[in-house]
DNA sequence: TATGAATGAGCCTTCATTCAT
DNA sequence: TATGAATGAAGGCTCATTCAT
């Protein structure tokens, strides 16, 4: 295929991926139908099924290519910060708890921009996704988050009881609490929930540091 | 009305109740048809409407009724169990850190008891449920189970910033961390996961005890 | 179910199966969809399926029914012609070889007036339906006209080798031979086939008739 | 064009007749779309427009095709059997009526060799075909295979009326009988039905013989 | 109250066919 | 010639909902 082509069949494939996170978010998936998001993306129903295999199929991308864009992006901001303040604070100085916060703060910043995006992963956001167990065929951008955590992990000087669980348990807290605070405010809002999650995390990560380390 | 006639109303309802679940937790709410419903129930299609708006409806009603029943039951048990140890430890000795973790522990399993139950609620069990908001006319046996929590937090001597976050976080914690432990067994079985999640829990609420308390 | 509903359900089924005939007979099974059947029948799309499965379940239904229809009607026509000349031959005078070309000749007749029978029940019309084999509720009043046979044959003096096979033998070369001559008069007319045909019937006949027989 | 490139093309062909032809066998025309043709094929769907119109273009095509190869084997096998046993009976010695049931022997054996075929000419076995009247354009090498017949029946000693007739009641005959003997087996198999049918055959010819010859 | 036949909107999906490359 | 992406018509089927009984 010549070249030009590869190009409009990508365009396509993205037309499609935005339609249908564009009607996910609005209406839930069980009320969005194909039609709908072919029509949204400007492209025959029939081309739909050049690209996907039924709505379930493009739901799972969009799970893991926005998850995954979330966490690119709150890195790609943590570490375009520490560049700024140059002769600030080394990165390295940071404890993997501050890391950890860092990382957190920008995630909930992420989603109260964009509560549509929030609604859409929902409840999504958690263990199954992280680990990208979910799909089958990952698309190349898509990387593999959870090494950015085990980067951090291993680079901390302070070690962990069973890291994986830790994290787990951080990324199923962030986010279920957000969920409501963000959409709802409810039982309250995410600005005030902000610094009691924090502490909540710190405790949860100190009640799992390992022992022989005082 | 007859009383006969009332007593056959209310175990119609109960029948579509009972189909409605049994449905909802072997295919999920989309897969589930009305009609499926009232066969199931040995009613005729006709009559659900009789009962209850549409799927949705009968829906809310199913997530309040059965997370109002697994905090009655887990109440009820642990009670049993104090007087069961007459003579034993007073329950009024036991801290709210150890309610709250008897609590939880008897939460889990039940739901590790009856995974359809899980898969029902799924990520139901959060704080919309909790604070019944989702349902206008709450069945008069399905008691505010709020109160369970807020007894028991004016009975403790230690006290805590913002109780209400508090339980918010802990029922989030433990609503999402067990989904895919119980279900899955990943990224760690339940049995795992306990002894990690009680410490969390208890992390978490003396993050937020009373600065003044010491 | 009351009786007036009971009996709109009815004529509904028989207003499906004649739309049904009609559209099969024109367009072929393949080139006739259900929206067709339903709108010829008068009746919403999804009234089709309350009485029948799909396209094929009243496809089935009707060959078994029409073909049914082609015998009794033979059947009782030739009756009726032995009552008509009272005091002629007897019925029981005729023997085997006659009463079967009579029936022939009756069956061809009545696929020559109606065409679109011929083509509708097609090559259908053969052992498989013969055998009613196809179908496993079969409407009430479509008689198992095997027996009609099986009468005649057990009434004969005459003796034959496995008399089923004889009958499958007729009644192929029957069906096969009628459908190339009625619809397109190749390689000759139906009235130019019969005297051809009904010899070829009674040679198979003989053929089969029992040894002992001299 | 090259001559290369024309065998290309045959090859092509060749690959999407033979496709088609499998397909057709296993799920029937209905089922088989012109993609699965093509994939099938290893060629690109568009090209299948480039060699037949639509899918019953090339359906007929394979009738006759098939049908043709099935009486020139036929006719190649029975000459082989003579040749082999040289010095034996002289082919000229068989009469007509030993001749067409060879004819009609090999063909079952053919049939039974290979149910696929069958099921594909299923019905289609008949006169229709017979006379090649189905196609416009018959490929080159598929030749008229009345010839055979009729080169058969002008060496015949024996005369009959209307030859055509009778070839005609026996094609029909032999392939409505087959046809569910050999896939069904039913209401017997195809070795017991052989003797059956080929007694019907020589008494329909008899049945068919011209008067004065005697 | 209870029924269940009837409805028809609306969904998913397939597929023959076209056409720019 | 050959390709295969794109199209959109068409069909099958489900299902929530109504309503006469």
């Amino acid at each position: 295929m010549a070249e030009k082509a590869l190009e409009k069949k990508k365009q396509k494939r993205e037309a499609l991926l935005n339609a249908a996170f564009e009607l996910f978010s609005i209406n839930g998936v069980t009320d969005t139908s194909i039609a709908g998001i072919a029509e949204r993306a400007s492209v025959a129903k029939g081309t739909f099924y050049l690209y996907f295999k039924d709505k379930y199929d493009i739901h799972r991308h969009l799970i893991a290519h926005k998850a995954s864009a979330i966490f690119r992006r709150a890195k790609a901001e943590i570490e375009a910060q520490n560049v700024a303040k140059e002769g600030g604070i080394n990165p390295s100085d940071f404890s993997l708890e501050d890391k950890i916060i860092l990382l957190s703060d920008n995630i909930i910043s992420q989603l109260q921009e964009d509560p549509s995006l929030l609604r859409f992963i929902s409840k999504n956001l958690s263990w199954g996704i992280f680990k990208n167990e979910l799909i089958e065929s990952r698309d190349p951008e898509d990387v593999d988050f959870a090494s950015i955590f085990h980067e951090a992990i291993d680079a901390s000087p302070v070690k962990y009881r069973d890291p994986e669980v830790m994290i787990y348990m951080i990324i199923e807290l962030l986010g279920s609490t957000c969920y409501s605070a963000i959409l709802y405010g409810e039982p309250l809002t995410a600005a005030q929930l902000k610094p009691y999650l924090f502490d909540a995390i710190r405790a949860v990560m100190r009640s799992m540091e390992e022992k022989g380390e005082s």
